[in-house]
DNA sequence: AGTTTCAGTCTACAGTTGTTGACTGAAACC
DNA sequence: GGTTTCAGTCAACAACTGTAGACTGAAACT
């Protein structure tokens, strides 16, 4: 009982404290990184919205541009299969969660798209590969544009509803997916 | 034959000039807005493609601010109205040019409004203000919505083809026309 | 011809930014 | 108890930015 015993009264362990303080420092960056993008968001702003100092975010994550790295990283998708209905299931199934979740993290990878050339070709990479995937399993001849055009449907409506706050698309989810839904159901069955 | 005479051999006047100039950097300063955002764009960047000098700038256009607000203004556009066949027409027609014409300026406007909140919020407006005008006269019940969902495509499919450069979206206008037509269609038409 | 105007250039300033390094105190270890 | 480690703080720097103002020379006017 020599190592890690101290911890009678100590609440947190000085590890634990300092993993604490590198989640506060990335949600805090999540968020201003989504309300303000990258280069109107200053690293002095995360760390006094973190409760804590620029120069300890430049120690614990090396520089702005790899903290925006792991508080946009984009989450990948699981892979989209199966028969044309079933895969018209899983797009719109996928298109209600963008629209329901929680949208700090996208934003922030959104936002950046448009200023910062990095974070708009990860976006491209992401968008393409599931793009790419899904034509591969759509009839027809057009698949790939028709697939592009599920791709930029979904990325509209985001944008649309979190960024742009358009009347209308402020309904509820399942409003919108009744919209939205059978417009997919069409792009994946073509012509 | 007193004023304004000595056009002899000086190929332009001096008013001329200015005008010559203050277009210059009026171009470029859209090109570069297009290209880089708002604040990946320098005054000096601008005056530097424009061949001319960052005080020059802000003695012709007063800021940065007001420099911007002259080269990515939102052209206005026309009303759209008539029976629904006539909207959906009017529609696909704007959306036809929107994905032909010359991205720089729109590229500008879009590029701003995800860090530039003034920006952001006339883009919203200039966007709303249609949504609303052709909801107004589309039938059914959430029709707001539904026209919400026309302009959510729009913007998706000119920022998916200009922006992103999706895969696939670099298709002839007309291709990506022959999708995206019919589903304006049934979204004017409604259920 | 002499004076005024003004397009264009150059220099400087004040504020902000990312980033670094020295310092401090308490927790972790022997 | 004494030493080491390390989370957290503070102050400073070098670069860059928008912006203002003085200056220059030639065109425009009388």
């Amino acid at each position: 009982m020599s190592v890690n015993m101290r911890r009678l009264n100590a609440v947190t362990t000085r590890a634990e404290q300092r993993r604490q303080t590198e989640m506060r420092i990335l949600q805090a960056a999540r968020e201003l990184f989504g309300e303000h993008g990258f280069d109107r968001t200053t690293v002095r702003m995360v760390a006094s919205r973190a409760g804590s100092d620029a120069g300890l975010v430049m120690r614990y994550f090396g520089s702005k541009e790899q903290l925006f790295a792991q508080a946009a990283a984009i989450p990948v998708e699981g892979p989209i299969e199966g028969s044309p209905l079933q895969i018209a299931e899983q797009l719109t199934a996928a298109l209600s969660e963008k629209l329901t979740a929680e949208p700090a993290a996208a934003l922030a990878a959104l936002r950046a798209m448009f200023s910062h050339p990095e974070a708009a070709e990860e976006v491209r990479k992401a968008m393409t590969a599931q793009q790419r995937q899904v034509a591969e399993q759509l009839p027809g001849e057009d698949a790939l544009v028709r697939s592009g055009v599920i791709g930029a449907l979904t990325l509209g409506l985001v944008i649309s509803r979190h960024l742009v706050k358009l009347d209308g698309l402020d309904a509820g989810a399942e409003e919108l997916m009744a919209i939205a839904g059978p417009l997919i159901e069409e792009l994946v069955a073509g012509p």
